[in-house]
DNA sequence: CCAATACATTCATAAACACGAATATATAAT
DNA sequence: ATTATATATTCGTGTTTATGAATGTATTGG
């Protein structure tokens, strides 16, 4: 039981991972929406990203050529709670230069 | 902020540190108790005490030849708990073949 | 001072991880 | 079928981690 644990804490060991984690608890987002956050090469996040699947730490949902993460199962989430404290309540805003179908939907909205 | 608890994720990242820490939470302990209860070798187990220290994750008081650990700073316990579960309510035990002062207390008080 | 005890550190090596570069796969549109 | 797009994987190399063995340090008692 501890061997499990610890395997899920190594992929925690990793800001990139951490960071891609936190802005999961703020909802399911798409890989390209992740690309955009954190401002580094593609191939980059999805290696962080197979990490964090392995980890059992995330899961996926596939619509068309886009891939959706969010957090696995109930442990996770009370788990990133105890590092970096609850989720601030945000309105949900479109990101600058992400072509995904959610931040495209924000922008139009707010107009 | 996502490096530093990387970096104490990446010290939870080993069964054998969170076993140690699991055992801390049940109080301070002596390192020859974690010894006695791990099985393993004290310069090993001294070993992974340094990288829990060093991450911080764990607090040291000396004691004439003894150094007693526990866990540090409120942030630590709650995330085990998210992790492991509260910590079951035990009657305090004797050590079967431990050294430690609590131990050889604990045995005299249970003739 | 000398020895014993409790704990910590250093060193060497094998395994695991990080990450850039290149390449592969799957889906959708034409 | 071809092409474009979104995402995933593989490979190579440099860095970090794991752990046994050996050794060091601090404190206490004689």
């Amino acid at each position: 039981m501890y061997e499990e644990w610890a395997a899920r804490c190594r992929a925690l060991g990793h800001p990139a991972r951490l960071q891609i984690l936190d802005l999961l608890r703020r909802g399911e987002v798409c890989v390209c929406h992740i690309v955009v956050v954190m401002g580094k090469r593609q191939a980059y996040i999805s290696q962080q990203l197979m990490v964090l699947r392995e980890a059992g730490l995330v899961a996926t949902r596939k619509e068309g050529l886009r891939v959706f993460y969010r957090l696995a199962d109930g442990h996770v989430e009370p788990l990133l709670g105890a590092m970096l404290g609850p989720v601030p309540a945000e309105a949900p805003e479109p990101l600058e230069g992400c072509p995904c179908p959610r931040c495209a939907h924000l922008r139009k909205a707010a107009r």
